[in-house]
DNA sequence: GCAGTGATGAC
RNA sequence: AUUGUCAUCACUGC
């Protein structure tokens, strides 16, 4: 029922300035054309023109990606692939029109990248959590996921044809397959692309998904195996996999790691409130490497945690 | 509420 | 020389 195009907003110049401002706040390193914040600083108004200009004559093309490896915490590396600036503003553009659309849509157990949600929220929320959680990772799930399903889900939920156009632009620059960690757009593209799996695992019980990394609380084992069945065969589709190592099916009274925090679900008989007070306060001490002041507040963290889930924080 | 700087955490 | 989204804290300006 809109009658102004959604490519209109992302093209208007204020949303354009906006992307461009969030840009160079976020530090605005160059692309693969080695143009900086400060050098797209001069001259904005008729780089923004012309950017403007090629969408609609429908002759834009990105420029290339600049890929940049990452050491990780764990010792392995991820690889970042970066969009030129102009490019991240662009994208950043569509990212915020898109959002107001794509957000409602999505499963309430979703919670990465998301406005208004956070990791706490998404700890919180499997506060009660009784029985056994399928703890699972898509392996990965940035380099691999498949466009042929998310243009798809796009097709159905944005009406705008050349806001398609333009994401199915960047999908191509970033090869056959994967999103460029490092695109602005791609968090929500991730989340869009997962819609199905949301949908399907959230009918075998509470799910709460962070990106690549999702629990399922089952009420039994069996439980918990259809649930790894239906994201294997839902998965598939996308051309993605779970991680043998990082996916497990665990017992109440047992804990595993979510979002950084280690967990323990009641049993669904509540025998077990005696280890768990124990592993609560474990895993309190656990988490006090922090330096400053920055204590304070993880401390504060855990504690509010430890008072709102069944699991601890 | 909107900008700027610095930091922490999740992925 | 390390990108991105979200959340949170501190400080500065309107």
């Amino acid at each position: 029922m809109t009658r102004s195009s959604l490519i209109d907003s992302a093209l208007s110049r204020s949303a354009l300035r906006r992307a461009f401002t969030r840009a160079r706040a976020n530090g605005g390193a160059a692309g693969g054309d080695g143009i900086t914040a400060a050098a797209m600083t001069r001259g904005l108004e008729t780089a923004l023109d012309a950017l403007v200009r090629e969408v609609r004559r429908g002759r834009y093309q990105p420029g290339p990606l600049r890929a940049v490896p990452i050491p990780k915490r764990d010792g392995s590396t991820r690889v970042l692939r970066i969009p030129c600036l102009r490019d991240r503003v662009l994208q950043g553009a569509v990212a915020s029109v898109l959002v107001p659309v794509l957000d409602p849509l999505m499963h309430p157990g979703s919670f990465a990248y998301r406005p208004g949600r956070s990791v706490p929220l998404a700890l919180r929320s499997l506060r009660r959590g009784q029985g056994w959680a399928l703890d699972a990772d898509i392996r990965s799930f940035f380099d691999e996921i498949g466009h042929h399903p998310l243009r798809r889900v796009l097709k159905q939920k944005v009406s705008c044809l050349e806001t398609r156009q333009l994401i199915g632009i960047w999908l191509g620059s970033f090869g056959r397959r994967g999103l460029a960690q490092g695109s602005p757009i791609s968090p929500l593209l991730a989340n869009t692309a997962l819609g199905p799996l949301d949908s399907a695992l959230s009918k075998h019980g509470r799910l709460v998904r962070y990106a690549d990394d999702f629990v399922v609380v089952c009420a039994d084992k069996a439980g918990a195996r259809e649930a790894r069945r239906t994201a294997e065969q839902t998965l598939r589709f996308a051309g993605l996999r779970l991680h043998p190592d990082k996916t497990r099916i665990v017992p109440p009274g047992m804990s595993f790691t979510f979002l950084g925090t280690e967990l323990v679900l009641h049993s669904r008989d509540r025998r077990p409130q005696k280890q768990l007070k124990n592993k609560m306060k474990l895993s309190l001490r656990r988490e006090t490497i922090s330096p400053g002041e920055h204590i304070e507040r993880v401390l504060r963290e855990g504690w509010k945690n430890m008072l709102n889930l069944t699991g601890r924080s």
